[in-house]
DNA sequence: GTCTATACAGGGATAGAC
DNA sequence: GTCTATCCCTGTATAGAC
């Protein structure tokens, strides 16, 4: 996550990223972030408006990452369901959570516009990238013509942030494992 | 929630409640939860011994009301398929998300094993009566015998927990409604 | 049982020196 | 750009009076 090259904007930054997903953002403390970077009060402050600035700056970064990461691992695999269980399976930490789909539980995230904005874009574009797949899928013939492209992309993304949420209430990775191992069943049983 | 006739015990805990669901465990303070409830802090620390205290009191009672929901939910209907569509169609309010699911996204509950108890006992209890329905539905030769019924439960109590992660993101219930008819689908798509 | 007073750490931020 | 001092509010709890 960080380097010992970084400069103190970005080591704000990447310590930010890192509590956000460790606390979320009510959990998270500007003392906390200070401490993370090794940075003082005067630093932080000097070059962000406060912690909401900061947080926007840090949760925009990381839904860019996350979407690279799934871009790239939605693009590997020569059939549609392939490519959906490819994306279900990829190798995760669920006990983590997701980054982004984390902020979404905090009321203070859902009620800034700003705030928000990152996290809503990320799964929208998700849903709609997923959606394309399957519709493709569809197209060729691979999938069932009753299934809504739309509505099964939702159930996939859903059934991978469930699953964290699963994972995390048991202390344990299997309910995660067993939900996206259910989902990409389920798809293959939904083969034309 | 709560009706006037409730006494300060009551009126505390149903307090707490709320504002676990609405704000999660570090975002609800003890101060909040006593002008919630029009309780003095003397009368909260006589009640109980402190935050986490009120807070499993909270849960497990948050925990058992949606046990006794979701089971008599999972009663209805006369097949499988019907049953856990049912289960997922139900009405809900997605913006708010899941009482108990909620908590399993804070450090502080995760950290804590009594904190945590009510939250894992209900997803366990939960995904092993969503797995009877399946196995039934598997022995009766409605369901395809590929299907694995520990799995498929998994995934489904996973749609519905991520349904509001991706409902909360989007700040519409569209995207749970979307999610839970996928998965609806495909569940019907996995028919014997 | 409930109230008020008190305590002390931490959250979040500003001011001004260097 | 960074540091230290300072500020005020809230979180969480205890003590003791009523």
């Amino acid at each position: 996550m960080y380097t010992p090259g970084m400069d103190t904007v970005e080591r704000l930054i990447a310590s930010t990223q890192e509590l956000l997903w460790e606390r979320g953002y009510v959990g998270t403390s500007p003392k906390a972030i200070q401490e993370r970077a090794g940075a003082g009060q005067g630093s932080m402050y000097h070059h962000f408006r406060g912690k909401p600035d900061l947080a926007v700056t840090a949760m925009r970064r990381s839904a860019a990452e996350l979407r690279a990461q799934a871009d790239a691992v939605l693009g590997e695999g020569d059939s549609a369901v392939a490519r959906l269980g490819g994306y279900l399976e990829r190798e995760r930490d669920p006990l983590r959570g997701c980054r982004v789909g984390r902020m979404a539980m905090d009321p203070e995230v859902i009620g800034s516009e700003e705030l928000r904005r990152p996290v809503d874009e990320t799964f929208t574009w998700l849903r709609d990238r997923l959606a394309g797949i399957v519709a493709e899928g569809v197209a060729t013939g691979e999938l069932s013509a009753e299934l809504d492209p739309s509505d099964t992309a939702a159930a996939v993304a859903a059934v991978v942030q469930g699953g964290y949420v699963l994972a995390r209430a048991a202390g344990s990775r299997e309910p995660f494992d067993r939900a996206v191992r259910g989902a990409a069943a389920l798809l293959a049983a939904a083969r034309a």
